[in-house]
DNA sequence: GAGCCGTATGATACATTATAACGCGCCTGT
DNA sequence: ACAGGCGCGTTATAATGTATCATACGGCTC
């Protein structure tokens, strides 16, 4: 279901240009010790390996995927080792599940539970988060309109990242 | 992971309050016999099948939740079968899945592939589909700024329907 | 330190969701 | 007739996600 192949390692996450993508990793790594830190909840091995593989990849993985590159001296987790953790992370705001393609991506920005989006590349499977008060305004509009009492929204965005939009199709 | 029971049918699907369930689903019905024969695809028996089953639920169904209501003189029908009209139905945005549960629901409106949202109720499950020029700015407005393609859009909000919101937690 | 409790872990098994593959029969166009 | 395409029905299997249980480990109280 992925035919391309994951984006070099070091070449950008495509919402900016010019980008450090280790020094981004180690920043959402040390932001979500302290977030952990906040909460009295402990970051352990497990859970950090589980958030340093996603942050080392710049689109969503499948817990399959995570329990794959997950090395453990040779063996491998089970499943709910990788979905404990997954939804330990989820929990935090740490990472988020791309419900239309049943992958995970870490969160590199603080954001406040509120309405979120994702663009997801078609062609390379790249995806990026973002937010903004429009979306928000906009959900929270439709759900008001509906007499809905909003919690959470989700907005996932397909199309074409920057790097394959001119690519053909 | 459906504790309640499935709102009675007749009762109103939440968007608008005075709703006459019957005439709805037989009008989408209609509506996608019209777009089957516009565009020369059959609308088979399977395939309006699963269609009436899901017009008669106002909350998604799962595909295996699908399966066990497909009367078939006794037999059940293969899940192949159910996921083959399902993507037919979705293709021609007769019907939508709602990732985040794994379902599926009829669409009652006649809308053009742009970005939709859906509100989900996470107490009684219900489901209602809407559509608004603000959410289609919003999403074309993230894209845009990540110079991102935008082919699709869905918006997936969660919280409680009218009839729950009441209900406290 | 000894006992207790809560949490995270590691493992097995299982449940749920979705697709692949194949042959049949029906219809349609020639 | 008959060839080709399509939808159907079936079997098998892949992919994704959970339940359960025993254990280990750390902090707490006594």
């Amino acid at each position: 279901m992925n035919p391309a192949p994951e984006p070099k390692p070091g070449s950008s996450p495509f919402p900016v240009a010019g980008h450090d993508h280790q020094a981004c990793a180690d920043g959402a790594l040390a932001r979500a010790a302290a977030v952990c830190a906040r909460r009295g909840l402990p970051l352990t091995e497990n859970r950090r390996a589980v958030l340093r593989l996603l942050l080392e990849s710049h689109r969503p993985l499948g817990a399959y995927e995570l329990v794959k590159r997950f090395d453990w001296g040779g063996r491998r987790p089970a499943p709910a080792q990788i979905y404990r953790a997954l939804r330990f992370l989820e929990s935090l705001g740490l990472a988020h599940r791309i419900a239309s393609r049943n992958a995970y991506l870490a969160c590199y920005a603080a954001d406040d539970g509120c309405a979120q989006a994702f663009l997801v590349c078609d062609r390379c499977g790249a995806a990026a988060e973002c937010a903004g008060d429009a979306l928000e305004a906009a959900a929270r509009g439709l759900a008001r309109a509906a007499r809905f009492e909003f919690r959470a929204g989700t907005l996932e965005i397909s199309g074409r990242c920057p790097d394959c939009a001119p690519a053909a199709a």
